[in-house]
DNA sequence: AGCACTGCTTGGAACGTTCAGATCCGCGCG
DNA sequence: CGCGCGGATCTGAACGTTCCAAGCAGTGCT
């Protein structure tokens, strides 16, 4: 009835091999006759073998399996951006032989006791971290017990030093990149007088977004002063977004907006709406909601980032390529939807 | 230097006693004597003994890892749905000692080919389905193979026959109950011409929720040609809503809404603003959107879903209850925001 | 005293894989 | 002919856990 799953000895017995032969056959292809390679392919296939990966695991100490934490909450629109990363590096991991697992941690401190955990157990091989920011201690940790590890965003802290602590493979989007691209498309449309509506200093993301705006807008050749006043900063928020930018309008009257977020955009949107002015609106990180309502947005390439996040994470387990770059700066691209047009 | 992990055996050194003793502390509390339970448990600590997830599953056959499909695109402003019940999940199976595993798949057909993978492996013990379906193959190919598994979503096949195939064990959330409060609210702000901004025919989670918002409108002595009038069908999308509540303003006037989606609702708060009218919206799904933009919302009790759907799981895992229903509906809640106001 | 029984503990075996070392074979060469 | 050599394959052993049958005291009963 229940026909036991075959085994590599199953398997062997079928071809008239020695389990160890298939055992190669799966591993080092190479160092088997190209003859007896076939036999054992085709008893595999006629049994439906497949290897035990938990014999696999207690035997190689390898899981296969890597790890992410899944953010306590995702507030307001933006959440929606690691979602959509999750999913390209899970697909990316199954291309390569390897699953992804989740768990969840409450604060950083708990995340590295989790990690500690979850490597006793010698369950994980790697972990993805994601929303790095300054005074992270995680990727101190991990690099100081030599766990494999890859960042989707830059170490922030000391930037500067370049110290060792920081020298970890990871993938980021180029913020400042992504916000230039949105002054230049503004400009290209006949806008001049172009505000910038993004965070209170503090955020390294957010300092990195709005770095991008003021060397376009000085390349541009606007002056200091000007310049101070066209640059808003307000916590995130479609509310806080919407006040921001009708003090931006009374100010300055901008006849168009970069934003740090969807959400500031959205709440620039409604002022926009409200005034009856046509206000050109360019939104950060094309979520689902900019698409639902025409917003103009700087998109992440995150299929590519995880993709090489996936990348620099088996150059690690596996050895591989120890020739690739291991920090990975892509270039975002801007969706022109109908919130950019003409002055 | 690498103090190589403790083991069972070390630690039974340790504490004097033998390996399976070791064992039957952790796992077999109740037969072992108290004072030999307490060296055991003082030399586990001492070593900071974890047992092997590897070598446990080779013996025993289970991995205590769930599965979730993740799923391929999520269209709209409503994908978030399935995010913060992912995260719930996680976080529930962990306080049950579970953990859970991605995988991704473009079609049911491929999902039923990594079901075969991922189970031949040995590395799942039970999955969990989300976006349930008419003809939905996957639940009638785990239960042949008895695999444990959970939906979150009814099996809406047959849903008049009760047969054998559908009965699994399943959670859910009660959509008419939600159209039915949200209509219940709008009445008691004072409305009385109440539309409803739905799905084509079709679905049936659509055909759920426009169920309540029927029943709740027959119920306040709405008769059959007027209220069929009041209810609109169009695919999701902000822009398909917002065209939608044009035409339901210009056709009945009503003076409040009821969406079966965020995104319509989104449309409908469009429409309203731009002719100015008053008209009360309330959506569903309670989206950050949603929060962000002050939108009334029928929000589905996401992690209680989640919790119930691993209880029900460990159920058929562990055996522990047959005594627990198989089937669970939730009730939704409503969260009034700006958007329900008086007419 | 002998025996069965209960409560707690024990050592051997097994799960399915990979590693390390041994074996076997054919071949070229002194 | 004997020897070394390299390619191809095979045979124990080990990874760390749990299952199983058995051991071993102590207790109550005959």
């Amino acid at each position: 009835m229940e026909p036991t799953r075959p085994t590599l000895e199953s398997v062997a017995r079928r071809a008239g091999v020695s389990r160890q032969t298939v055992s190669n056959v799966l591993n080092s292809p190479d160092i088997v006759k190209a003859e007896t390679t076939d036999r054992v392919r085709a008893a595999i296939a006629e049994l439906g073998y497949r290897p035990s990966a938990a014999a696999r695991q207690l035997r190689t100490g390898r899981s296969r399996v890597l790890g992410l934490r899944l953010e306590p909450v995702r507030d307001g629109i933006n959440g929606a951006v690691l979602d959509r990363f999750l999913h390209a590096l899970t697909e990316s991991a199954e291309t390569r032989g390897y699953r992804v697992m989740l768990f969840t941690a409450p604060d950083d401190a708990r995340e590295i006791d989790r990690y500690r955990e979850l490597l006793d157990t010698a369950d994980l091989d790697a972990f993805v971290l994601t929303s790095t920011h300054r005074a992270d201690t995680r990727a101190a940790w991990l690099a100081e017990h030599d766990v494999p590890f890859v960042s989707f965003g830059r170490p922030w802290d000391r930037a500067d030093a370049g110290a060792a602590a920081d020298d970890h493979p990871w993938v980021d989007v180029d913020g400042a990149a992504g916000t230039r691209a949105a002054v230049a498309h503004l400009r290209d449309l006949g806008h001049e007088r172009i505000a910038y509506l993004g965070w209170p200093d503090g955020s390294d993301v957010g300092g990195d977004r709005a770095a991008g705006w003021t060397a376009a807008m000085v390349d541009a050749g606007h002056d200091g002063a000007l310049l101070r006043r066209l640059h808003a900063r307000v916590t995130d928020g479609v509310g806080s977004g919407a006040a921001a930018t009708a003090d931006l309008l009374d100010d300055v009257a901008p006849t168009a907006v970069v934003c740090a977020s969807d959400s500031l955009a959205l709440g620039a949107m409604t002022t926009a709406r409200a005034r009856g002015t046509g206000l050109a609106i360019v939104g950060f990180d094309d979520t689902p909601v900019a698409a639902a309502v025409g917003l103009t947005s700087v998109a992440q390439p995150l299929t590519e980032a995880a993709h090489r996040a996936v990348d620099l994470l088996l150059d690690q387990l596996d050895g591989t390529g120890g020739t690739r770059s291991r920090r990975v700066l892509l270039a975002p691209h801007l969706v022109a939807r109908d919130t950019s047009h003409h002055p």
